[in-house]
DNA sequence: AAAATAAGTGTTAAAACAACATTTATTAAT
DNA sequence: ATTAATAAATGTTGTTTTAACACTTATTTT
């Protein structure tokens, strides 16, 4: 044994994923109803256990896909909990990831055997272990991060009406927002494109289509917006 | 062995701190001179494993008081670090923690027979493993929380002038602030005592100390202020 | 008395922000 | 064909915040 590296010090390291998704009116997460001990039957946070050969983006980016059946999406790292008592069957640290996803993609590669369900967040049950504790850790950082850099996109179908955006914004940040400042905003960013389509499901008037331009984005080189809203 | 706990998944977890100081001119960061394998001599940040009964807030705490003798820091964990390869002696992940000191309470408390250093943040030597990475996020973290939540007072003197605050402000902004736009944006803050001695060190007419104001401080109950400097 | 040093102090123009109401396009109903 | 209903689209104004900017003051040393 090389001085420091004992073996009884090894631990489990688990990942676990706060998924959250947008319905066009609510921001919801994605939560399983465990089927397994311990904890049988409650609802959980999905994760799972680093292995060997991965690092934790990686457990994290497997986790989900095993759930949801989507590849490379918006994955963060939150923080590593790691109350001695937090796993009552083994010492386990777990490092949380959260996850932004569009609903519909995420329906359309549904792989669920599992017992997933969205909850709004203001449903959110008892979550096993320190679940909720990272939970609300998520939303808190998902709300700062959403400020700062525009991520809350990823969160919506590809075109999208300003409305949804703004109803987006209002589900992530609690707060109800005023229509012409908001738009006045986000066009300040300068980072959508407005197409000639129009969206008729919403009234009879129509509302114009947006798309996220990716490319205006990545150009804008220090990516920080600093939104106030 | 229960279902998904596998003995063999188990892991080192690490943490390694990042210790920063400021000597009324840099921001400077403390490193060690490693008298250990692997990568003896080289120079690293200071870091310990995690213990069976302690979280990993208790082992950074541990491993900061081992170097520095200082209790009671500010200390905020930063990320896990956990690349298959980044510790050549065994599979290893590390979770870094900021420290933010008062060098003249660390030389007081000095304890150090470990070859520890400070280094300027221009003149930080080549670290082992990523340990180069880990500080570049703590850098840009604590520029980030120092707008946001004034902890930049945890690094200075209990007593302190504006000349100097504004110093140790553009240490971690690494950037020039307007003199008279700084005091009115801290003064708006309204979180500063100002004392009736001043300090003759650096002028013939001395300059008014200042404190930190606690429970001003402890009193906005939402304790954020988005400074924008 | 003069020189040197750093501290202390206010104004202004520009930009960002928050609050606010009316008009427009279209469909459905009469 | 007119009217009613619905949601979309659109600009202005007063207020606040920010950035840029230079001179005076207090004290010690020469």
């Amino acid at each position: 044994m090389i001085a420091g590296y004992n073996p009884d010090d090894k631990v489990f390291l688990a990942v676990d994923c706060i998924i959250f998704g947008f319905d066009n009116e609510d921001l919801k997460v994605l939560l399983i109803q465990r089927d397994f001990e311990p904890e049988q039957g409650n609802w959980s946070l999905m994760g799972g256990f680093l292995k060997r050969n991965e690092t934790l983006d990686d457990a994290a980016a497997r986790v989900l896909h095993r759930l949801t059946g989507v590849h490379d999406i918006y994955l963060e790292q939150l923080y590593a909990f790691s109350e001695v008592d937090r796993d009552p069957v083994a010492r386990t640290i777990s490092t949380s990831y959260y996850a932004i996803i569009n609903i519909e993609k995420y329906n359309e590669a549904i792989s669920d055997k599992k017992n997933a369900k969205w909850f709004s967040l203001t449903e959110v049950p008892d979550l096993i272990f320190d679940h909720n504790e990272m939970l609300d850790k998520a939303i808190k950082r998902l709300r700062r991060r959403t400020s700062i850099n525009p991520i809350g996109f990823e969160l919506l179908p590809e075109k999208f009406t300003m409305r949804q955006l703004q109803k987006l914004y209002e589900a992530i940040l609690d707060k109800e927002l005023d229509k012409r400042n908001f738009i006045n905003k986000i066009n300040s960013m300068d980072i959508l494109i407005k197409l000639k389509e129009k969206d008729m499901s919403s009234s009879t008037k129509g509302s114009f289509l947006f798309m996220f331009d990716q490319e205006q984005y990545d150009a804008k080189q220090d990516n920080h917006f600093y939104l106030k809203l």
